[in-house]
DNA sequence: CATGAATGAGTTTTCATTCAT
DNA sequence: TATGAATGAAAACTCATTCAT
């Protein structure tokens, strides 16, 4: 009896900490992280107010369980693209395009992001959790960039900016409402774009 | 007689509202526009609280100013890339290249951009603002773009992406200490990358 | 179960907001509606300044509510005089002398009324709620006035200079020590001749 | 030389100074003596807002001078009817008139009065002010008084119900749009009237 | 646990007053 | 003396967080 009431208890639990998460998402993408106020997060998900606090420590806390779980599905879609072997262009290319098409779909997971792990919104956790993601960015690209003769100590760099360019496109295409309805093909074509010019390693030697 | 005192007083106040400008776009930059409290501007600029006020109708006012000024600070060293004509390839890794330059020397820039532009923070005004500077990139761009077979009509698309690149390369990087330290060198290659990439127009006709 | 907590919980805030409203009144009455901080009132009350703003909007909300309070309370004792019939006169008489033993009795009202539906204070609701206030009056006196050959559509004005009269009285004598100990028997008798003149309807026509 | 410049110099003072006071007084009248501020007044008159400060000690003391001259203005008025000898009646009817048609004509000066005499706005020099007004008003009254078995230690209360009436009257009207258009006539008669009733001392003795 | 009322630190903004020119 | 820029003490209001029920 406890066994199935105390099951349905977190059954309930974890509903609403679904909803909760979900919600908050989308107002603070559409809202911003700072307008967003707890109690609006609440009403959506249809619970109370202090129920928010028994799920998650603080707001920052929140917001950081949802860079986590954000970029966690994010890799989940990446990281296939490292398994099967392919030539450093097209896993630039396809890595870029996971990345734009995702936040295309989710353009309130690029307005998380971009607030929450700058300077300002999501304290020091949500930074450490992108660094991480570059991270396994950067393991997938190492071999890559090895063959295209960029150095292996900046490897973070070249993920880095591909997950910039894929971020802000759509943050700061938002409010201008540019990026929302560019064609997945032209999407495509502007990681791909953006692989071959990273691939195309035939620069000059860069003389530090 | 009238000249000199009243020069004297327009002086002190111009100097005010420079110093105030300023240690206003550094703390910002560095601890997020919210976070940083008009207070603390004036006690870094040595003014008073109420003078803060007397030079802008309001916080939003003055972030608004301050992304006129960076904007128009960039600008000025990105328009004249536009009258030398040059093939397309040139231009984009040129453009790209003063951006990235532009926000790497200012990553206080690029913190407040990316959090003024956004849909929190600088009011409606600084994401007009930012549109008319995606005009400006754009309309540079729109003859390389039609030699490529970009679009036309997605041209505001192109100058997005290369503004979002940089600003995002900066903004994310900050926190994660990436960035700041890229060589020169680098980044330029970076830039002429994604420009190369860009600009190899042998892609597939995208159908939309 | 739940009636009982229940009941507890909207005992506890009913009573916390009566308390606002009987402090506010009284020292709103002697601070003056302006010089009267919220604080003030909340530390009178003995609850935080933040429950204040979980019962009222505004400031202006709620003197907005103790001016219907105030008004509902003298309306209450106002009304009963229009039931029994009598002449002229005398309801004249009688409705001076309830308004001027109300505001002897709570000069605080006659000082809020006055802060309140004047120019600044009240907002626009205090104003109207006071409007109502003299359409129930002019409604009362109505009967009387036609008596009396007083143009009907000037019912108001009676109204007007009847309340004006009882209120003026005292809030004007507040900072002058006078009309606080004016024995009732001369307060009922200057009601009365109030009453008198004005219903002492032989003027000659008063030819505008 | 400086005996004519400085005549001009004070002309010029002396006019400064009749703006500020006049264009305060209307300003004061329109949006309350606390929502106009110091800097409005000055715009009115065409002085810089340092001005004020050198012909005034305070906003407090501005007003104090402003109830001053109005009380001044009202009380040259008032007094010619105390010189020619007249019966009870009449004397209270001219004195209400007086009041009543000073004060339609000048609703701000109702406002004025109504909010700086009382508990907030004025300071206590303008309670004071009234005081005197009242005592003037009072001693016209003394003879009237003792004819009509009017208590002589309450003639103030007299003298106070019938500028309360007045002031209130055009205070409270305002806003609801009544008084202003009220026909003189009809002013009159209400003058009349309430000089009737107070004069017609025949009152049964009220037993409190 | 869930709830929502209570809380008060913190923030922007206003405005009378001062003072250098 | 006239001016208006500078000043900072307030004051209303917000909102994350706590806690009694």
């Amino acid at each position: 009896m406890t066994d199935s009431s105390g099951g349905r208890h977190e059954k309930r639990r974890a509903l609403a900490e679904r909803r909760l998460l979900e919600e908050g998402l989308k107002l603070m993408g559409v809202k911003g992280v700072h307008a967003c106020k707890v109690q609006e997060i609440t009403q959506a998900a249809g619970v109370g107010k202090g129920t928010f606090f028994t799920h998650f420590d603080s707001k920052e806390a929140f917001v950081a369980r949802l860079v986590d779980q954000v970029l966690g599905d994010l890799a989940r879609r990446v990281r296939p693209l490292g398994l099967a072997p392919s030539d450093a262009e097209s896993l630039l290319a396809g890595m870029g395009a996971v990345h734009l098409r995702f936040f295309q779909l989710r353009p309130e997971a690029a307005a998380l992001i971009t607030q929450a792990c700058g300077r300002d919104g999501g304290g020091p956790q949500a930074a450490e959790r992108l660094g991480r993601h570059l991270d396994l960015l950067a393991q997938m690209l190492a071999p890559a960039a090895e063959r295209l003769g960029w150095p292996q100590e900046r490897v973070r760099e070249l993920a880095l900016m591909l997950f910039a360019t894929s971020v802000g496109f759509f943050w700061f295409g938002g409010p201008l409402q540019l990026g929302g309805d560019t064609p997945l093909a032209l999407l495509d074509r502007l990681g791909r774009a953006m692989a071959r010019g990273l691939a195309g390693g035939e620069d000059p030697p860069a003389a530090s």
